[in-house]
DNA sequence: ATTACTAGCATTCGAGTAC
DNA sequence: TGTACTCGAATGCTAGTAA
């Protein structure tokens, strides 16, 4: 979509033309959007070929009408505006799926773990954890998801081992309600490591390469850590 | 503003750049845009010199940053989003409270206002102005309510000085009835006057600091000025 | 009145490439 | 790696104008 028809399709929007026809000459939406008689025409022309729009010439202005696509158009638009704006407690970023090293196994059967997964987040993870690597442009909204305090998971010790302190967030991945789990100290990653109740891989289909979307709940904005 | 660098500026604040800096080059943004990198760091470019955002590069990618001025933007453009889709007469806000500097007392007491409020409201404003600062979310709102015309009251002159045009919705806080008052020409503010034929902080029991819900009256939709 | 075509100018694009 | 310049091609713009 060409940014121009999206300000095209807008501004009819807010003409009215969503709710029914309006009548508009392409003089006044050229008056309107600040560009010639000529543009404003061509962009409606351009609207009417991919079936954003629907016109009917009359023998003066045009009965110009927004399609259901030109609706959806705008409604995506719109909501992504309110993600910006509004969705401020959480953070939703897309990922693959990608194969860990069976560590997550190994730590979520851990009882240290477990029994603080168990009081804290409700549920006592199946055994395993999702890896999600998220998509490259996103990471830097896991900088902001590591400033927040989350839900703290404190470390132990075992006879054999030192475990650390990690966080976890409610999350989302597939409909399915989870938390993701983020070491404290750790270098930077890429990878979000997910746990539920259920074994995602076959309750919600998932193999490697798949693209999902996770949202992760941050309860409020000042939980900030640091 | 040219809509394709309106675009980007989205597409940066859905990265979080609005909350904060955000590592991003111009390579990542392209693929995010569908552009190539060169367009890509053109828009960066071009943003940065209209001062829309601050950028620091550093050795790798760049440090980007959404500007007052770009967030502006992108509120406008959210709030002509909520407009499309939230189809109503009447715009509703939350506020807090406080306390004027007394100017409200001497612009009601000016025969010049009075007699229109009395000939275009239907009612002579108890002495002053119950002042409420809008609820900082909810600032959109304010630019939305400034689009409208509204009702035009108009400034005159006395011998010591001039007032200048103002515009009034009706309005109702706390269920008493009376009028929301706007300077025509006027710096951005969070604060709105409110206007009835009673003492607010009398009839309604308010001090400073009280939150109230004020509804507001746009009357229809073609109502639009400017 | 309109819409919208054509022609030519202006802007924007991206490949190549310097740094 | 990065950013961002040059420059030819692609796209978008408007004036003139036909219908």
């Amino acid at each position: 979509m060409k940014p121009y028809l999206l300000q095209t399709v807008k501004t009819l929007a807010m003409l009215g033309a969503m709710r029914g026809r309006i009548d508009l000459s392409s003089k006044e939406l050229a008056q309107q959007m600040n560009v010639s008689q000529q543009t404003a025409s061509r962009y409606l022309l351009e609207l009417d070929k991919i079936g954003v729009i629907t016109r009917e010439l009359g023998i003066k202005k045009q009965l110009i009408h927004i399609t259901d696509t030109g609706i959806k158009l705008l409604e995506k638009e719109y909501s992504e505006y309110q993600q910006i704006f509004e969705v401020s407690n959480r953070i939703i970023l897309k990922g693959r799926v990608v194969s860990g090293l069976g560590e997550g196994k190994y730590y979520t059967e851990q009882d240290g773990y477990k029994s603080q997964f168990k009081d804290k987040l409700g549920f006592i993870p199946y055994p395993g954890t999702l890896n999600i690597e998220v998509n490259p442009i996103e990471r830097n909204k896991i900088r902001l998801l590591k400033t927040y305090n989350g839900i703290a998971i404190d470390g132990f010790k075992t006879e054999s081992r030192t475990f650390g302190n990690v966080k976890c967030f409610q999350a989302m991945v597939n409909n399915i309600k989870g938390a993701v789990i983020l070491p404290l100290r750790s270098h930077y990653s890429m990878i979000l490591e997910f746990i539920s109740p259920v074994h995602m891989r076959e309750a919600s289909r998932l193999k490697d390469g798949d693209e999902v979307e996770v949202i992760i709940n941050i309860y409020n904005e000042d939980n900030h850590g640091d």
